[in-house]
DNA sequence: TGTACATCAGTGAACGCGCGTTCACTGATGTAC
DNA sequence: TGTACATCAGTGAACGCGCGTTCACTGATGTAC
């Protein structure tokens, strides 16, 4: 019964990184579950014996891809001088390289606008992995005030998935690379300003 | 021919209204034909007549409402003061009401991640009436230092366009009104420091 | 030990449904004489 | 002026296709004696 269940355990890990990639690339809509087994070298019958329904199936794949962004995103940061380190992560995620890569990169730019018309089923995941998210970035920040730095995280993330996934909705036209550069520009635009000034009371 | 000819012109219009309010509320997979039609007090067969494919309809629709969507927003705005207009524009864009009012509201969070996954066909619509949208912010804005402006505008609408479809996602959950919050903070926050940061007129 | 049976991961075809698009038709409006 | 014909916006059913899901089947692995 061993490497019989073992080899099911392998392959359920194969189609959930099958779908990880298809959902970062093309969307939940755009990952369909024929094409997630066909990237797992299975066909599409045999999937209902690893998932209960899609809907599982980008729930979790979502959890996955967002958690490892996360762990690549912040990998040795706090390492890094303490005004340097969102500066670093805006270099990190505003890349060329990233926007091009939407298979390897981050799912949110890819995730957000279709739970926000179509698949409210996602919310809930989709809070928790923006929370996770939002949380990992407001404990790296400089600055002492915390309501201002958790502003700071929300602001930061929303401005770096929208410039992320704006680039990407405008690949080959002249004003994707310029996206990348001014959400740059921006975010340090605001860290500057906030360490400057610090206290504050909407 | 006269009477027949205004009521087909008026008949497109009321089409391009319908699609225009299912394409910001669903998107544009989301934005149906049969339901364009059917929003529009007619059936699905004369469609065709009108226009030459969903394609075309979404373009038209897209311009449509970003165009409008400009005009409302930056209504007035040059009659205020340079150092307030931007914290205008943030109030009304990232609210609660415009986050609740998807039909109504702006046409860029329900469109950015399709056209990034799923639909690269509307990539140069999309990069025109962002490109307006920028230009217009960019010539509002304070700030001598034409680069740092144009960085100002295109960051701040990532950030806007980007925080409200993030609210829109997560909308029931805790998370959605703080980051309407945040995301107007963080605005605030990059618009300081810009200004404070280049020389100013005296 | 070998032999007979049970389990179950994965196959491949089919199902039901919804989508964009097409098309024969209709009836009201417009034109010609 | 009225009458016969032409046009064409809009109807409603059908088409082809792709999607998520189901299901009878197969063959390799595991169990019982």
């Amino acid at each position: 019964m061993n490497a019989k269940a073992d080899q099911k355990d392998r392959t359920h890990s194969t189609i959930l990184e099958s779908a990880a990639r298809l959902l970062r690339a093309n969307g939940i809509a755009g990952a369909r579950v024929a094409d997630v087994m066909r990237g797992a070298g299975l066909t599409v019958g045999g999937f209902y014996a690893h998932f209960a329904s899609k809907e599982a199936l980008v729930d979790d794949a979502l959890r996955l891809t967002a958690t490892r962004m996360r762990a690549r995103l912040f990998a040795g940061l706090d390492q890094k001088p303490e005004q340097d380190r969102a500066e670093v992560l805006l270099k990190r995620y505003l890349s060329t390289a990233h926007r091009d890569d939407r298979e390897g990169g981050c799912p949110f730019p890819a995730v957000i606008g279709e739970v926000a018309t179509t698949a409210p089923e996602h919310a809930e995941v989709l809070a928790e992995q923006v929370d996770a998210f939002a949380a990992e970035l407001q404990a790296v920040l400089p600055t002492s005030d915390e309501l201002s730095k958790r502003h700071l995280a929300i602001g930061l993330f929303a401005l770096m998935y929208g410039g992320l996934g704006l680039a990407r909705a405008l690949r080959g036209t002249d004003l994707s690379d310029e996206v990348i550069k001014a959400c740059r520009a921006f975010g340090r635009f605001a860290l500057k300003s906030d360490s400057s000034t610090t206290k504050r009371t909407p």
